[in-house]
DNA sequence: GCCGTTTTCGGCCCGACTGTTTTCAGTCG
């Protein structure tokens, strides 16, 4: 997540805890780069890894697993780490060789992990063996032909560093999840006519919707005797930039938008987040992107296994590959094969004596599972789920009845309020709610507290008319107000009171940024006690690739707004739809559901094509767990309206 | 570094591709 080198974090002043989850999570996980980088064994690199996930999906108070000693009961927390953690939460003090870690690498190595097709292993023999300690040095030792000679290396692999170096300056790694599916997609359909493809369907984590994407997975069901054909085709085809590997079974390839027949186009973004991606330039950045894809040729007969192992997750697999195990069985993505049928047989081979699946389905049924949908494959929870029939029935875009976070010409929208309305209307909502910028958000033309009361006025004037027609909508009225010093809202008291409801947003990210998280979190908390505050809006403030979020503990602040809600005043969590948000992030969403703080999945929409940006907000509501009745949106206006009461 | 009722030692998911080798290591997903 961090860019460029790794720091370990200052123990907060008033420990224990001195440390956050957050924080133990993401040092766990720099450690564990930074043993790779050392060469350490590849399983203890490993350990500390499933140590960093598992503690980050945690939602224990570190402090008291700590103190009652039920750290060490956690799975992956052994006696080396727990020892380790132990005397960091409770000391403030790291264990001395994750210091020396820190101090005893450079940063340049981390950063040339990023560079396709180099590893900590060939990194540290040309740190050791050529002193290359940055990519600005590594390049200068490829120009100068000091790594072709070296043992194990050659001519092919220093080109092949040299390319990643130049592609690592063009492009960002990964493209968002709207920007991966237009792709994705694009590339599916074509491969789908190719004459000889059976079959072509996305995997990967596209089909499980995650937030950014790396890589397209596209598998592909192809007979042998047409193999080579289909696969000359697919090289063919429109929009590839550069082949990096073709073999029988795989091949690999870097898209750019020339597959766009249509051309390439990114919807309106608000300034805040233009100024966040890079300004003016972002068009720019965005089109002349890329998007590296694999694709895999496999027989008919093995498509579902297929499918199922490039959907993924890593994690998901690896815990049905060990459920399989259990059952005497070998799943890989050519079948699902009982041990005493495969015997030496591996791979392809093997496959002929699998159990049949024509889908996914007839797999996880094989395993005495129920068929998880892909945004689910994340191994939290999902497998034993479908093992107990309780998976979570979730929220579709049929559920959606309108959403509460919207702008219009009255701050920095582009549509009318009229436009707006209208707009929502023949997308099938049963209401629309208006909140747009409060006057500190200069960048974004706040609306002075006048003009947002005439905006109520013409609300209400709508509303009468549409009940007076018989019209089944609504407009509601809020305001997206600055969060300012304090945790105070940027309208007095008896403006926010003639409103419907506020949403309550962090604009001002320098501030929140400059403190830690300890006082970031006890603002936020000071914000959702004002009693106008109904919604938290995009509650880190990140901008996927673009800016991350700043420090806030988010399970403290869910909890805090669990016990409002308890009480019977409602404070909402937004999902901001926006595919450049997607904040909450959807790893916190379940734990909003079995708090009970309700979720509403707002667009944030700056104009009347915006507000179908709710479609990425439903997939990563999915991917949180969560089903219609945990959001605000499947309400029926009439109900809204009586619960805002 | 973690784990375990076949184990306290010897495993840890596993196969494809590439470039380098002459049987394999590194990287990736």
């Amino acid at each position: 997540m961090a860019q460029g080198g790794f720091t370990l974090p200052k123990a907060r002043p008033n420990g224990p805890p001195y440390f956050s989850r957050n924080q133990i999570s993401t040092v766990l996980h720099q450690v564990a780069v930074l043993l790779e980088l050392n060469g350490a064994n590849v399983f203890r690199v490993r350990s500390y890894q499933n140590a960093s996930r598992m503690l980050g999906g945690l939602t224990d108070d570190l402090g008291e697993l700590v103190s009652t000693g039920r750290l060490l009961e956690l799975k992956g927390i052994g006696k080396g780490l727990g020892s380790a953690l132990t005397q960091a939460i409770m000391e403030g003090r790291w264990p001395n060789d994750w210091i020396d870690l820190h101090s005893n690498t450079p940063e340049g190595l981390i950063e040339m992990l990023g560079i396709p097709g180099l590893g900590p292993k060939r990194i540290k023999l040309m740190n050791e063996e050529l002193g290359v300690d940055s990519v600005a040095s590594l390049k200068q030792a490829a120009i100068d032909d000091l790594i072709a000679p070296m043992k194990g290396f050659g001519k092919k692999s220093q080109q092949r560093m040299l390319d990643g170096i130049e592609l690592l300056a063009r492009f960002r790694a990964r493209r968002r999840l709207d920007v991966g599916l237009m792709y994705g997609e694009a590339f599916e359909a074509k491969i789908s006519t190719i004459p000889g493809v059976v079959k072509a369907q996305l995997a990967g984590s596209a089909r499980r919707r995650k937030e950014t994407i790396g890589d397209l997975d596209v598998v592909v069901a192809v007979h042998q005797e047409q193999l080579e054909e289909v696969s000359e085709a697919i090289l063919s085809l429109p929009g590839i930039a550069d082949v990096k590997g073709a073999g029988d079974s795989k091949i690999s390839l870097i898209l750019d938008t020339t597959i766009f027949e249509g051309g390439f186009t990114v919807g309106h973004i608000d300034p805040n987040v233009l100024d966040a991606i890079g300004g003016d330039d972002y068009e720019q950045l965005e089109s002349g992107g890329t998007i590296d894809a694999q694709v895999r040729l496999v027989p008919p007969e093995v498509f579902a296994f297929t499918l199922a192992y490039f959907t993924g997750s890593k994690e998901h697999n690896i815990a049905m590959r060990q459920r399989a195990i259990d059952r005497g069985l070998k799943l890989n993505e050519f079948g699902l094969i009982p041990d005493s049928d495969a015997g030496e047989l591996k791979g392809m081979a093997a496959a002929k004596f699998s159990l049949p699946a024509l889908n996914e389905h007839e797999i996880y049924s094989h395993l005495d599972l129920e068929w998880v949908t892909p945004e689910l494959r994340e191994d939290t929870g999902e497998i034993l789920a479908a093992e107990t029939s309780s998976l979570p029935q979730l929220i579709t875009g049929k559920d959606i009845r309108g959403a509460l976070h919207n702008h219009t010409t009255l701050s920095d929208g582009e549509a009318t309020l009229e436009e707006m309305a209208d707009t929502a209307r023949k997308m099938g909502w049963n209401w629309l709610g208006i909140a747009d910028h409060s006057p500190t958000l200069k960048i974004a033309n706040g609306a002075s507290a006048e003009d947002l009361l005439q905006q109520g006025e013409t609300i209400r004037k709508y509303n009468a008319s549409w009940l007076e027609e018989g019209v089944e909508f609504q407009l509601f009225h809020g305001v997206e107000s600055d969060i300012l010093e304090g945790g105070k809202l940027d309208h007095p008291d008896d403006v926010l009171s003639q409103l419907d409801y506020t949403v309550a947003s962090v604009h001002a990210l320098s501030k929140w940024k400059a403190r830690d998280e300890i006082q970031n979190t006890e603002e936020l908390m000071r914000c959702i006690d004002h009693p106008a505050t109904t919604i938290l809006g995009h509650p880190t403030g990140r901008i996927l690739q673009g800016r991350d979020g700043y420090e806030v503990d988010l399970f403290a602040i869910l909890e805090h707004m669990a016990e409002h809600n308890e009480e019977g005043r409602l404070k909402a969590v937004e999902l901001n739809a926006s595919p450049y948000r997607l904040d909450l992030d959807w790893r916190l969403c379940k734990h909003a559901k079995g708090l009970g703080v309700p979720v509403i999945i707002n667009p944030d929409a700056h104009s009347v094509r915006g507000l179908a940006d709710v479609s990425y907000g439903v997939m990563a509501a999915r991917k949180g767990w969560i089903e219609p009745e945990n959001v605000l949106n499947s309400l029926s206006g009439p109900e809204l309206r009586q619960k805002l009461n």
